[in-house]
DNA sequence: GCGACAG
DNA sequence: ATCTTGTCGC
C-alpha cells in the first residue's frame, strides 16, 4: 500500500542527489590541473624520476556482513624501490549509496581524512603523487574520484580502474569495443589504447601493467598530471597487474577488516 | 521497458 | 565492493 509511495518519494530524493552532484562535478572540474605540477619531480636526460620519491596508493574496502561499514586505506611507498614508508587506515559509516559516475560521494570524505592526519602527523611522508583505485578523466563528466581527492586535496592524483565505465561517447568507447580492442592491441607489459570519444576527446587508456595479464587496467590523470606521465608512474609502480601503491592499500584495509571487523558477528 | 553501470 | 584454496599452465 505505502510502499508505492515510499518507492516514488526515494526515486526522487536519488534523482534530485544526482542533479546536485552533477553540478559539483562539472563545476569542481573547472579547477582541475591538467598538466604535470609534482613538486620536487625535475626529470632529466639522465634520470627521467630525479626527485620522485614518495608515492601513495588509495583504497576502500567493505564488510560483507554490513556493507555500510568500511575501512579507508592510504599506504606511502618510497620510489622507485616500491618499499612500504607508511600506512594510514580509517573505520568509517557509509552514508550513501553507491551509484556509477558517483563514487567521490561515498569515499572522498574518509580518504580526505586520512590525507589530512598524515599531513598532520607526519608531513614529510606525504605522496608526490597518488593512484587512486578509481577513475580519474574516465568518467562521464570527466571527474571520477580520483579528479575529485586531486581538486580537493591540491595533490596530484592517478585514476587507476580495474573494469571498464560505461560512457555515452559514441560507439568507440562501448564496452564491447573497448574489449575487442583490449584483445587486439595488448601483447606485454606497457602496451595501451587510447579511450577516444565520438567528441575526439581522450578520456584515458587501456594499459596492460603485466605481461602475461590477461585484462588491462584502465588509467586516466586526476590532478596535476597529464596521462602520458600518470601512465609511466603507473608501470613503474607495477609489478603485478595491480601497481604496488593500490595493491598495498587494498591489502591493508582488507587485512584490517579480517583482523578487527570480521569474525565477531 | 530493458540493459549498463568505477567501487 | 564481497565470496576463496588449490590448482592449471608457462
Amino acid at each position: 500500500m505505502t510502499t508505492d509511495v515510499n518507492m516514488t518519494k526515494d526515486t526522487l530524493d536519488l534523482d534530485d542527489l544526482r542533479a546536485q552532484w552533477d553540478e559539483q562535478q562539472v563545476k569542481l572540474a573547472g579547477q582541475r590541473v591538467t598538466d604535470t605540477q609534482i613538486p620536487q619531480w625535475t626529470r632529466s636526460e639522465t634520470d627521467p624520476w630525479k626527485g620522485l620519491v614518495r608515492v601513495g596508493g588509495v583504497d576502500v574496502s567493505f564488510l560483507k556482513e554490513d556493507p555500510s561499514i568500511a575501512v579507508a586505506a592510504l599506504v606511502v611507498l618510497a620510489f622507485p624501490s616500491l618499499k612500504i614508508l607508511h600506512q594510514e587506515y580509517l573505520q568509517i559509516r557509509m552514508e550513501v549509496p553507491y551509484m556509477a559516475g558517483y563514487l567521490a560521494f561515498r569515499e572522498v570524505r574518509p580518504l580526505e581524512t586520512i590525507l589530512d592526519r598524515l599531513s598532520q602527523s607526519k608531513p614529510e611522508c606525504m605522496p608526490q603523487v597518488i593512484l587512486v583505485d578509481g577513475n580519474g578523466t574516465l568518467h562521464p563528466r570527466r571527474f571520477g574520484l580520483a579528479c575529485h581527492l586531486g581538486v580537493m586535496m591540491d595533490l596530484p592524483t592517478i585514476g587507476v580502474a580495474k573494469n571498464f565505465l560505461n560512457l555515452d561517447d559514441g560507439p568507440l568507447l562501448t564496452l564491447a569495443e573497448v574489449k575487442r580492442r583490449a584483445k587486439e592491441n595488448l601483447d606485454i607489459k606497457g602496451d595501451s589504447f587510447d579511450l577516444t570519444g565520438e567528441s575526439g576527446y581522450t578520456y584515458g587508456v587501456g594499459l596492460l601493467t603485466s605481461s602475461g595479464a590477461s585484462n588491462p587496467l584502465f588509467i586516466s590523470p586526476g590532478h596535476r598530471i597529464s596521462l602520458e606521465d600518470a601512465i609511466s608512474v603507473v608501470l613503474a609502480c607495477s609489478i603485478h597487474r595491480i601497481p604496488e601503491p593500490v595493491r598495498a592499500a587494498d591489502l591493508l584495509s582488507r587485512q584490517y577488516i579480517r583482523e578487527h571487523l570480521s569474525r565477531p558477528e
